[in-house]
DNA sequence: ATTTCTGCAAAGCTTTTGCACCACA
DNA sequence: TGTGGTGCAAAAGCTTTGCAGAAAT
């Protein structure tokens, strides 16, 4: 039940902050993220933004997830086997399991894996700067 | 101290096995492999063939690696912003913390990790088929 | 003698970029 | 009105693939 009303104003008032221009295909970009609670990729961005403005472009999706990436207002995965995927960076940090069989993505968060993982990274002599988890499974059937 | 003699061998024998065959550059490559202690893509691996047998093409190589990955002998991994890296898949399962200074890769394991992603899978309903677990770090420095 | 493999070149896929025009502030 | 952004097409980077000739069994 976890709502995300108008996000794309936030958005909006942290691009107007870094001095970046509102541009119609910016607008609409930045829609679509707002009401997206999918890992949808560049592609699948592409094809729901054109359904809403026919003449924007593929580069523009791209250098705009690069343009919020850079800003941290959204994350950028590559899972295994396919193209990246997008999410807004709302909320807190989480690692991500993936449905193998349908490519559903499902979030999860474990603080003892993450204070684990900076321990082994410690003993190492090294400090995390970021991490990657994915578990990649397939749903258990009842019985 | 680990050593790892004479891996080419095995390999070889689960080749000749699968029902494929022992060419030069499949020799070639192997030898390579056998003698390889940290993770090089496919590239490296082609120039450090080429320095034995000049006529090996990179094609060879990723079909090479295919062909030993769908084998389960050697593991392709996919570290962020750059191409593939491989390894042998010789030892048992591990992790990777990736210096993203050098790009040199240290193997670490944690039992405990494993069996928290074991659990979480669970209590979501999955079945973990693989995982990915990556940590990108930079040394810390004395002092 | 077959069948598999190889090198080469071309194509595939995702992402980035050069450029001339367009539009936001 | 000037700077930054856009669309288009081309290119880049990694990897795969079609094909005709070569080599392993």
């Amino acid at each position: 039940m976890k709502k995300r009303p108008q996000k794309r104003l936030d958005y909006e008032k942290e691009l107007r902050r870094a001095g970046v221009r509102i541009t119609r295909p910016r607008r609409t970009i930045l829609g679509i993220l707002s009401q997206t609670e999918d890992h949808p990729d560049a592609l699948e961005i592409f094809r729901r933004a054109v359904a809403v403005d026919p003449s924007i472009s593929l580069s523009t999706v791209y250098r705009t997830m690069k343009l919020l990436g850079d800003m941290g207002a959204i994350h950028r995965h590559a899972f295994e086997g396919g193209p990246s995927r997008f999410e807004h960076a709302s909320g807190e940090h989480h690692d991500h399991l993936i449905d193998i069989e349908t490519g559903d993505v499902i979030e999860f968060k474990s603080d003892r894996i993450e204070q684990l993982q900076d321990e082994i990274a410690k003993s190492l002599g090294y400090d995390i700067v970021h991490h990657r988890l994915e578990l990649y499974g397939r749903k258990r059937r009842a019985g």
